[in-house]
DNA sequence: ATACTCGTACGATACTCATCGTAGTACGGC
DNA sequence: GCCGTACTACGATGAGTATCGTACGAGTAT
């Protein structure tokens, strides 16, 4: 009973508090688009280790920051994981259709710039 | 004839080379936005002088030049003036809908932020 | 309990950027 | 020619950010 079970909860915006110019700039980045672009292709929760990304662990914690705090997605204790899902209703309902064109956007442009680079 | 009367040409990326992730960030700034939103609602092009904004004229000068090599508008120098005017046909190619997306995000913000406050 | 894994916190660093003021260049009209 | 307008270039500055390393806390497995 020392520790008062803490459900370490994190902070996220409410949907009203959400600004198109922070969602634009949480998504200016590749590390976080693709973030982003495979929360989306999950269609489920994921937890960080899933990814696979070019930096560090301390940078990757610092991007799903940036993403959670702009409320693109959101972020949940689960036992020692924490997963994170993309906030696809909050959006939608906030800035119809915009989610789906960047991610679009950003596979268009991937299959552009790498052409059979798989 | 010591000045070869330059055409003052600027630089502009080619279709091929605008990136999504400097486009987003171009237009995650209120007053390149707002510029964006303005540029759309005329259809037309529009010199800098134009456009009133809330920062000097060496910020307004920054932020064209921004929007502009992120491939979001083109510049031409017309007499005294600078016209402005939005690369809409090579952005609606590369990311199709993004910037009406974007700009109907933006409005729709505009209008929960500032109800009635004409 | 011990140890391991997952993720955070903190401090440091180097870079970018939004902002400004001032001085300067290009163009058009007098 | 001269002056005014439109915009730029340069330098400075303060804030933000992307990155890292190390140390720590919370949870699970042994």
């Amino acid at each position: 009973m020392s520790t008062p079970a803490t459900p370490r909860l994190l902070e996220h915006p409410a949907p009203g508090e959400i600004r198109l110019e922070l969602v634009l700039h949480a998504l200016s980045d590749a590390v976080r688009l693709r973030i982003v672009s495979e929360l989306a292709a999950a269609e489920t929760e994921l937890s960080c280790s899933h990814f696979v990304l070019p930096v560090t662990k301390s940078t990757t914690t610092h991007h799903f920051r940036v993403l959670r705090e702009a409320g693109v997605i959101r972020q949940d204790y689960r036992g020692t994981a924490k997963l994170n899902g993309l906030r696809r209703t909050d959006l939608d309902a906030l800035f119809p259709g915009l989610l789906d064109t960047v991610l679009a956007a950003a596979e268009a442009q991937s299959a552009r710039l790498e052409p059979a680079g798989a």
